[in-house]
RNA sequence: GUGGGUAUGGCACAGUUGGUUAGCGCAUCAGUUUGUGGCACUGAGGGUCGUCGGUUCGAAUCCGACUACCCACCCCA
């Protein structure tokens, strides 16, 4: 038999109304910020997350869906979504439009990684861009949309961990002084580590080993490092987290695996579902549009694993309410009245009922069971009698109820 | 890429120190006097016990290899 690919899963009937629940209501809080959707190729020039999400990352150097197409182009299977809206956003010249520029977008990535709980090869994304925005402001307006998702899920045990880790500038002074303060150490560091500490040292705060922690206990922290410019910014998009009332968590270790955050990082975190605890990343990337070729140009947003938002759901008793298809099934008695039938479901489902009818030509218990377990609302059942008479037994599948009414009148006698 | 765990009908599982036709529940289908669902009862279909090889008179059960899935590291959403 052949499976799924590894790491990929089917959405089937059986959960997809979940999916379209929680898409839904996304769609709608979004549009209530005034972000418009956005639907960019699922595919990509390789080149183009080389240089936005940056080639050192694990994310691009080795967790890429990369091939050559028949014309000998590098072509990338999408990791993240902010790299392909970012060079929408140049390529149509929506930096010409009233600013700032808010996008979102409900996509599949695609990261070759060894699948575990809450991380899969293909993952669906929800995430927002908002360009142009220099502002404070501009980084509580994206965070706030996240607490409101989360609230009007009904999600609670979430929470925002937020850092600033500077800018270009600062970052690299930083990481001098914190390379510098280690090195001496360096043997003692885990083989990880010592990886890192060139790569991205800052990554060493995350580290769990308890030998690497007690090394790094006396290093500076990025967060008490930062420019002038970039403390002002983030103790003013505190502020405005503080006058929305928005509860976070300063956590100096923060550190995002994309290259081009800059100030403000953040991300939503559950304890229920494992390791990969992460349902929102993101954070500022005031650099990224001039990176990709664009004049500067502010930029801010994140990404929420929806697998991962519904796993917390699903881990914290969050029920979602499934949606009933069908009103009424016709149920035949013979050929003759099947094709009756027929046309009866065509004349409901044209005025807006949603109707079955059988075709497997069952017995009529067999249809009535059928019924049943589709949870239709109402039956009618047809047999010559019926055509015959033109009368027509309405049954409440609920109450048990039934009413007599001729075939036209069926519709008005639902209520639906 | 590195660890650990698991692998029995569609799903969730049982299978006792290796012994004759591999079980249970749910699901599916049919029936319980033939034109009516939910409950109950009866019955039916469906598994080469992940794959290959080995030990043995005999293997779902022991051994080995492989594969798949799960969890964790790493990384991230």
């Amino acid at each position: 038999m052949i499976t799924a690919p590894k790491g990929t899963i089917d959405i089937t009937p059986k959960d997809v109304y979940k999916w379209q629940y929680v898409e839904n209501l996304l769609r709608k809080i979004t549009a209530g910020f005034n972000f418009k959707e956005i639907r960019t190729p699922v595919f990509e020039h390789t080149e183009l997350f080389q240089r936005g999400v940056g080639d050192t990352t694990d994310v691009v150097s080795k967790e890429m869906y990369t091939f050559i197409d028949k014309a000998d182009r590098s072509i990338t299977l999408r990791p993240e979504g902010t790299a392909g809206v970012v060079r929408s956003f140049l390529q149509n010249g929506m930096f010409a439009d009233a600013q700032p520029t808010k996008l979102y977008y409900i996509i599949p990535c695609y990261r070759y990684e060894k699948p575990q709980a809450g991380r899969l090869r293909e993952f669906r994304q929800f995430g927002v861009e908002m360009f142009g925005s220099y502002e404070p402001s501009a980084d509580a307006d994206v965070i706030s949309l996240v607490k409101l998702i989360l609230n009007k899920l009904g999600v609670k045990d979430i929470t925002l961990n937020i850092n600033n880790i500077g800018c270009p500038k600062c970052r690299s002074e930083y990481n001098k002084k914190l390379i510098e303060c280690l090195e001496a150490k360096k043997d003692k560091l885990c083989p990880t580590c010592q990886e890192r500490l060139y790569k991205n040292p800052m990554r060493i705060f995350d580290c769990k080993s308890e030998i690497c922690q007690e090394l790094i206990k006396d290093a500076p922290k990025m967060f008490d490092s930062v420019c002038d410019d970039c403390k002002d910014h983030f103790d003013k998009v505190l502020k405005y987290l503080d006058a929305m009332e928005i509860a976070y968590n300063i956590d100096k270790g923060i550190v995002r695996g994309l290259d081009y955050y800059t100030k403000t990082v953040f991300e939503f975190v559950s304890n229920s579902i494992g390791a990969q605890g992460t349902v929102c990343g993101g954070g500022r990337y005031d650099n990224l549009v001039e990176e990709l070729g664009g004049k500067p140009c502010a930029g801010i947003g994140f990404a929420m694993g929806i697998e991962r938002l519904l796993l917390v759901m699903e881990n914290t008793g969050i029920e979602i309410p499934e949606e009933e298809t069908c009103d009424i099934f016709v149920a035949a008695l013979g050929e003759n009245a099947d094709f009756k039938a027929a046309k009866i479901v065509a004349d409901l489902r044209t005025a807006g009922i949603k109707a079955e009818k059988d075709h497997l030509a069952r017995s009529l218990k067999a249809q009535m069971k059928f019924a049943d377990k589709i949870k239709a609302k109402y039956t009618v059942v047809l047999g010559d009698n019926e055509i015959e008479n033109n009368k027509v037994t309405v049954k409440n599948m609920k109450t048990g109820e039934q009413q007599e009414t001729s075939i036209e009148n069926i519709a008005n006698m639902l209520e639906i």
